[in-house]
DNA sequence: CACAATTGGTAAAACGTTAAACCTCATGAA
DNA sequence: TTCATGAGGTTTAACGTTTTACCAATTGTG
């Protein structure tokens, strides 16, 4: 059986297919009330939905918004590996169903310098997460639709910027640390060079200790990537510098490979080394002990992330700020201990 | 300035649009091997890509794969809340991508009966995780592609099946926990009514008790959700009986809770309590102690669906199983006791 | 040498929707 | 009376592909 079209109802109810998409689309100026039900009715009778290709392809609105995420190849890593994606993916999706949008997902590799494929989706907005080559700006800017980037530390006013105050969180979280007595702190952290984040978070690290006094030592700093593994294998390079008492990881991903290599030297954490975190994954209350760590609401940062890029589409571009940053916050769970003052000082 | 069309290369190539379009679908029987290099060459330099929308429009054919998962409100659960959802979509975005295919991504509330936005989104095929409502099944079907079911007991000769022997790793588990000298097992569970899944885990639970004649105790099996605060919850319940000395866990998320919930209440796994899990999920590492689990190959089961999907299409309908059930193992870590012979017998 | 088959195309009609321009009748203001 | 305005439409032309049907040479076959 054939699919019922907009003609079809345009015939039954004995009205142009013109005025059938007015009232689909909510032009309701140029119709009458009573046709406007009278097509609902027969809308509703045949089950009707409107062709989304057919749509697209002279609206140049799909309904479909793209979520891009970067891929790395080290640690052969998988698209969500990292369950910050996950959650903030989830909440984006959310968002986006509860307002008839649907998500295209797709990776890029950090490496790919053309994305040829992009501008034949047809997708109304992008949004992108992380940090990506610098040509494929220009090449997400050529699409010609709103782009939201998502922890992002590019300088360019054709983006709207969606993140956290990565330097401050950062800030809080060795503070929490000095606070706690500790003053031999470790930073294991991402590749430093690649991304915004990580450098901002490190700056946030440096001016904690700054600001306590604490005598920066660039012994104390491991950065290689954000991933469990990198943790793993972190852990045994705070043990190589003795003095160490406790670690910064600038994701829980890495707090929890820290804490594992950790217990597997036999050392016990917070007992003999303290550790704190970056992210609150949702797993981050599973690790043992649970997992101190600098809370940002991830879910809700994707909810957030859709509902400005509907804006963007529905109310215009202006109706939502160019940059938005996100409150962070301590989250005290069992990873931590005071310090005794005693040797140092 | 404009987009660049299927025109515009048959102009600058001199010849039809209908040979430009034989030429990208790879249709070269009717093209000398000449034209056929000089319109590539044209597309190069134009960088033309073909509008996604158009051709869907005409050939009902969108390089676009939609992935289902099923949502359940319990627990305020977000959409790829459980990493097994995170794993097994990253396993089919990589082999989409790598194939041309994209991936649309939605959940499906699990009390949603009419999905009326299913068809007109002009999928090449369904992916389905879980179990849905009776009547959606129906519906999934009527889209006219076709449908793989993840971990699905439905028996329907309409749909392709891709799964695991649930049953035979649920025994292998419990066997495992056998051997290591335990007889008051409990079993943590998602709803046991529910889903198919569910319940062959639960015969397989049965089997291996039956077949080393241990009593089978119903006040043993804990049954409520996939989540990690059941766990945490059934934790609780446990300790209620005394005896238990080992619990199966039907999923790593729920197994997770459990061993939180057990160290909560000053109890050590597995020195007190011996978990195993299901799934190998890439957390269940990270827990501690880290956690022995029936291991499957989530990672692989995904690009396995999207394999499977893509041949369907591809090759026919007749060039891939009806029904394909991967490995499963036992995945030995840190989380289950050899308990010494004494007291049962 | 006649006819069929093959090679290498072409033209025109869809596909289902929306956008732009136009139309007609009634009403109200000048 | 005349003209603008607005309400409630309609018609037609896109949008960028693929599909179907057709065609003219050239080659092969008996």
């Amino acid at each position: 059986m054939p699919k019922v079209t907009i003609k079809d109802i345009a015939k039954r109810v004995g009205v142009s297919p013109t005025t059938v998409s007015n009232v689909i689309n909510g032009r309701h100026r140029k119709v009458s009330s009573d046709t406007i039900h009278k097509i609902n009715r027969v809308i509703e009778e045949t089950k009707y939905v409107p062709d989304l290709s057919a749509r697209s392809l002279v609206s140049r609105r799909s309904k479909m918004i793209g979520v891009i995420i970067p891929q790395t190849e080290e640690h052969r890593q998988f698209l969500l590996e990292n369950p910050f994606y996950s959650e903030i993916v989830s909440g984006i999706e959310n968002k986006l169903r509860a307002n008839g949008y649907y998500m295209m997902l797709t990776g890029v590799d950090k490496d790919t310098t053309e994305l040829a494929a992009l501008s034949n989706w047809n997708l109304d907005a992008l949004i992108l997460m992380g940090f990506y080559k610098d040509g494929l700006y220009e090449q997400f800017k050529s699409v010609k639709v709103p782009v939201l980037l998502i922890d992002s530390y590019i300088e360019d006013e054709y983006f709207h910027h969606l993140g956290i105050d990565d330097e401050q969180g950062s800030y809080l979280a060795t503070k929490h640390l000095i606070d706690h007595g500790h003053r031999h702190i470790a930073l294991v952290s991402g590749h430093l060079k690649e991304d915004g984040v990580a450098d901002k978070r490190y700056k946030g690290y440096q001016r904690a200790l700054w600001e306590h006094d604490i005598p920066y030592n660039p012994a104390y700093v491991f950065a290689d990537s954000v991933s469990y593994e990198w943790g793993l294998e972190a852990a045994g390079a705070i043990q190589g510098q003795g003095e160490i008492t406790a670690a910064f990881c600038t994701a829980d991903l890495i707090a929890a490979g820290v804490m594992t290599g950790l217990h597997g030297s036999g050392l016990s954490v917070p007992g003999d080394i303290s550790v704190v975190g970056f992210d609150n994954l949702s797993i981050s209350k599973m690790t043992f002990p649970a997992l101190t760590t600098v809370n940002q609401e991830i879910f809700d940062k994707g909810q957030k992330a859709a509902e400005s890029v509907l804006d963007i589409l529905n109310k215009g571009i202006n109706s939502v700020p160019r940059n938005q940053v996100l409150e962070v916050s301590i989250m005290e769970r069992d990873s931590v201990k005071r310090l005794e003052e005693a040797e140092d000082k």
